[in-house]
DNA sequence: ACCGCATCGATGCGTTCGCATCGGAACTCA
DNA sequence: TGAGTTCCGATGCGAACGCATCGATGCGGT
């Protein structure tokens, strides 16, 4: 066997270098040439990791998905001790991807999402990365209701149908947090109005149980 | 005086061009070629409406923008009738661009929203619509409270302070809205599944006040 | 020591892009 | 009706794109 290069570990390179390039200049300004000269690799190299542009694409979306959903799961991890509620509310701020040091975690997010409705191919990518983030969350919300109230809710029976209930509450939370991701990113809410809004769905998302 | 043409009207006609092709191939997908054979109009013509396709493209988004605030003041001013309350849901549900005959609208919204992360001037002509928008909503929630309770609230004093509360559920619906909007796009939501999220989260609304 | 093969960097190709240019058509007014 | 002005459509241009190709290179097995 001749020279053998670290295919996975290039992989990664590339796709580091392909959520710069899309944190700066959006989806449409990432071309081969710029991907290898900020990878620091030759062009023929990208060329032999990916067969296509597109499947570059797509592995650098696995890529930041994978990595905002490792640090919810690590955060997690690291604070188990708290109650579910607040857990929740640590991974609504996480995935609403606020703080300034992810931002370029943010464009690139809003990048993909964008692209995903015209290109199938992410947004399959795109949905399984959100089916992960759902299923946690709908598993916290349900231990936290569980724990404050048991078979009945307090107001018109939000929580009497607890799965059905705690999903709609999830979609709601996804939802919100990628709204406000977005709304964050053109200038149209500070990042504190956007924990504000955050921080008041979930007061009221308690108090309803 | 020579030959004169309808400037407005065509520089119209050459903005739904945009559109048809942002909602088919996303804004990457759009060159001065294809909206010229698609508004049936010589690529000069384009270029004498528009010095740069920047400007094109940013007429297109205040085009769209327009459209879909006033067809929600229209709306509005269809069924005045209605209370507060349900006048909000009306405008909420005709901003998330659910049904089918808007995905259109909402595939191109989420590829502005996209571009404008990355282009200031598309971000800056974004904000102004969302202002109208948000500026409406706080209008229909402060009517709604308002009427159904008077300097106070039956929970926690969510709406103790009117006008701040209101901004800030103002400012939740329309993120809820945008992400369930850009969820029902990537085929990670269904339509009825957006439509009970939001319903939700208009009866968690009134119920806290 | 030497040969074989995976990988590399460079270059070429065909296409398409945004934009500039220009001759003629179309229309108004004297 | 003819001159003058505005607009149109076609074409050209330089650059950049994705992708294919091809010797050169260097490591690994015999």
């Amino acid at each position: 066997m001749p020279k053998q290069v670290d295919h996975a570990g290039r992989r990664q390179q590339i796709a580091e270098a392909v959520c710069q390039l899309v944190d700066e200049c959006g989806l449409e300004g990432v071309t081969l040439r710029d991907v290898a000269a900020r990878a620091e690799v030759s062009m023929g190299a990208v060329q032999r990791c990916f067969r296509t542009k597109e499947e570059m694409v797509q592995c650098a979306l696995v890529y930041v998905g994978d990595r905002v959903t490792e640090r919810v799961r690590h955060r997690l991890k690291a604070g188990p001790a708290q109650s579910a509620a607040s857990e929740l509310g640590l991974v609504a701020g996480e995935v609403a991807l606020l703080r300034e040091e992810h931002r370029a975690e943010a464009r690139i997010w809003l990048a993909f999402l964008a692209g995903a409705a015209v290109n199938p191919g992410l947004a399959e990518t795109l949905r399984s990365s959100y089916a992960s983030l759902e299923e946690l969350m709908v598993r916290l919300i349900m231990e936290a209701a569980g724990g404050s109230v048991v078979g009945g809710s307090a107001l018109g029976g939000v929580f009497t149908d607890g799965a059905a209930s705690a999903r709609t509450e999830a979609h709601a939370l996804l939802a919100l947090a990628d709204g406000l991701t977005a709304h964050v990113l053109i200038g149209h809410r500070t990042v504190a109005e956007a924990e504000d809004v955050l921080h008041a769905h979930l007061a009221g998302l308690w108090a309803r149980c």
